[in-house]
DNA sequence: GACAATAATTGAGTGATGCTCAATAATACT
DNA sequence: AGTATTATTGAGCATCACTCAATTATTGTC
């Protein structure tokens, strides 16, 4: 029995001596790989390939990542976490539930369409080709990341619910599919016509009808009105609760 | 020069005498891959594995199909055959428009998710993971099947905007993202969750939303009189930033 | 029904792929 | 400096999509 600190340890772990030499390595192959991922897809790219532009052999490669798919999930993840923590920051600084769908919905169109689309090639890739069973999708990326990253939206929407700007009978099952799928489509769209520049006008056309369609109420008009200012409230009230509390 | 009739035969033509027998060969061979492809995903069966299943040697597969994304595309063609079909089918039978869309979607997603989602992996694998450039893409499948079927939802809003029951400034593209974006992941989402006893309530879900929001007139009222604000709520969110940050 | 002529089928062969592993080189430790 | 540990390498392996000369099956003619 080896004094190996953690007891469950399922990576590969050929780097422990020096760390930043380790890191850089792991960093050029991965740099290599979304590069060239992006501008001729998964499976046109070889693991050769990769190694080479990165300045290592192969079998180096398959020490820093245990497979090709390997290697595509650690991008999938790094571009989850991104999109995770963008949206978290969206949902501390922006209050507005409206403006901060359109932000979350920019933001997720921007990543997923950066370095050639790589994040539509991957996602699709991973999820609907290369899998065969289902199990390995609830593990690391999916049941930690897409879900964690889904529920952003979700907590826009029981926020707004909250503060009574939208209905509370809102199926949010499917207005999360319409929000991602919408969107992803519309990332398709922008991609492959090239037609970035009309990327905020875009989202925010896919945006207002879905917020509209949440947002009616039977005859309640002027519901909506007063609690366009409600999440603005909320946080100078805090902030005054906060000050009171330093002042006392 | 051999007298061949046609000028531009692209085909590979190994078939000519007895078409009966050529063409139960192929339907062997489509039915087979269309199952392996079902079960185990384009890129983990082999052409072997087809061959062998349809009975035939791994050379009479390509005799019939000149590769293996040509077998893929061509499986692809009848599915999309089949879509635009039915959807033609319920344009003709169907002619109240939110029962027409209701139908349109459920069709879609039905087809979409038979064979184990066999379309769903196929499309994917086809656009965003097998394709280099883009060219192949405006080829046969995309410019004449996808664009001829994606023509269908907007017939159908046209149709109901001439009517007079949706709104004239209804945004087209953002509707048809919305659409098809929202059914395919809502086809994700069943087939993943094996929940296809509640398809018909789910499709209702989210051809609802869309609807509304297409159908109400005078809602539009609603946003603009929020962005009237939003010079004073962008003043307000300023001096709550500026308490944050002292208040810190 | 025998015999060419033609068409359809075959499977060993080809280069390329993802991945492995014994051998080698580089680094760290005393 | 010398040893032990760790990192790197690339030839080798099974498998892949695909080809093509050789073989078998089918058709047309008498």
């Amino acid at each position: 029995m080896s004094a190996a600190s953690s007891i469950n340890v399922p990576i590969k772990v050929p780097i422990s001596k020096n760390p930043s030499r380790a890191q850089q390595r792991e960093a050029d192959i991965l740099l290599s790989a979304v590069q060239l991922f992006g501008e001729e897809g998964f499976h046109a790219v070889s693991t050769r390939k990769i190694a080479a532009q990165a300045g290592v052999s192969e079998g180096t490669l398959f020490n820093y990542f245990s497979s090709k798919n390997a290697l595509m999930r650690r991008i999938l993840e790094s571009i989850y976490t991104e999109l995770t923590d963008n949206a978290t920051e969206i949902l501390r600084q922006e209050f507005a539930s409206h403006r901060r769908l359109q932000r979350l919905a920019l933001n997720h169109v921007k990543v997923m369409t950066r370095d050639n689309a790589l994040f539509m090639r991957l996602i699709q890739s991973y999820l609907n080709v290369d899998l065969r069973g289902y199990d390995e999708l609830r593990d690391s990326v999916f049941d930690k990341l897409n879900l964690s990253y889904a529920w952003v939206f979700d907590v826009t929407v029981r926020e707004a619910q909250e503060r009574g700007e939208l209905r509370q009978d809102v199926n949010l099952s499917a207005m999360r599919d319409l929000f991602f799928g919408g969107l992803e489509y519309l990332g398709r769209t922008l991609f492959l016509h090239d037609s970035f520049a009309e990327i905020e006008s875009r989202v925010a056309s896919l945006i207002d009808p879905l917020w509209l369609s949440m947002q009616i109420a039977d005859g309640a008009t002027t519901i909506p009105l007063e609690s366009a200012f409600e999440g603005t409230l909320a946080r100078l009230e805090a902030v005054a609760d906060r000050l009171d509390d330093s002042a006392r």
